[in-house]
DNA sequence: GTTCCGTCCTGACGGC
DNA sequence: TGCCGTCAGGACGGAA
């Protein structure tokens, strides 16, 4: 599924083949991939034709494209599932094509695909803080690649909580673009266990941790910006381009790669964690 | 105010 | 062979 280093791949390539481009038709193939552009697929569309796209930009796994004079965007979020492809309009049409954007001067058109239509896409206002913003994600965390995200601020309030250090590192309030994947590695990369309470974590421990997912995104962007070229194989939210070299997620009873000890799965919110038992000690206490 | 949990969705997969 | 249950999981709304 995408995470943040796909979403940057996806961002790069909308850039590269999107941005500048004004857009001629807008059509709405399935209502629930537009569910939260509320005044609906008509108004989406109007909103969007005849309107210049500019330089895409990111935060976390959302994306958007600024329209016109920048005061309001079309942005995305592409779920577990979606796609965004940059397609010849003769190309045959996907099978979970939601919705579709033809261009003014005819070139190659762009299509939302999403099987599982957890993702969405939306026309919003934009809201003029420190950072320029889509109005529905004010309230998201700068994600750890961004210039704005502040590691002192991130220590004082991951202190504060009263949680799990896993849960804390999926609160896109605190900090945005980590999912459950990344969680897991960065976690084994600072030698915590998911349940660690986030009240009791050192200073040093949260820096190794914020190092953790820095560095696992950065490995994981380094793999996927190889292959840079191709219309097809860029453009999209696909999984399976990064060669990720997981060290634990997905890795039930296979050995660790630093110490060789079977990595162990946990359920953890109606899903999975993934740990080493000798790495990544349990806290004492907790079952 | 903070934390937790159910819900949305479709396809792959395993068990019977 | 075919049916059914389970699993995958980001974000949000509402309950505790």
């Amino acid at each position: 599924m995408p995470e943040l280093p796909e979403v940057e791949v996806v961002r790069r390539g909308l850039d590269q083949w999107v941005s500048g481009r004004t857009i001629a038709k807008a059509e709405v193939l399935h209502p629930r991939a537009i569910r939260r552009h509320l005044p609906g697929a008509a108004e989406f569309a109007a909103r969007l034709e005849g309107r210049e796209v500019r330089a895409a930009e990111r935060r976390g796994k959302y994306l958007w494209l600024p329209l016109g004079d920048g005061r309001d965007a079309l942005m995305a979020h592409l779920g577990m599932s979606g796609q965004l492809l940059v397609t010849d309009s003769a190309s045959p049409v996907e099978k979970h094509l939601r919705v579709r954007l033809s261009f003014t001067d005819g070139g190659p058109e762009l299509r939302f695909v999403d099987q599982r239509t957890f993702g969405h896409l939306l026309v919003t206002e934009m809201v003029d803080l420190a950072r320029p913003v889509p109005a529905p994600i004010v309230h998201i965390a700068p994600d750890p690649l961004e210039e704005s995200f502040d590691d002192e601020d991130f220590t004082r309030r991951l202190r504060a909580r009263h949680t799990e250090v896993k849960r804390a590192l999926l609160d896109q309030s605190l900090i945005s673009g980590v999912g459950n994947i990344y969680a897991d590695e960065a976690l084994w990369r600072a030698g915590l266990h998911w349940a660690r309470p986030t009240e009791r974590l050192t200073r040093p421990k949260i820096g190794e941790l914020l190092r953790g997912v820095r560095e696992v995104m950065a490995d994981a962007l380094d793999q996927g910006g190889t292959s840079f070229d191709s219309l097809y194989v860029n453009v999209n939210g696909e999984s399976g381009y990064f060669d990720r070299s997981l060290a634990v997620y997905g890795r039930r009873d296979l050995p660790c790669g630093r110490c060789g000890t079977p990595v162990v799965r946990e359920p953890f919110m109606n899903r999975s964690s993934y740990s080493c038992p000798r790495c990544q000690v349990r806290p004492r206490g907790r079952s």
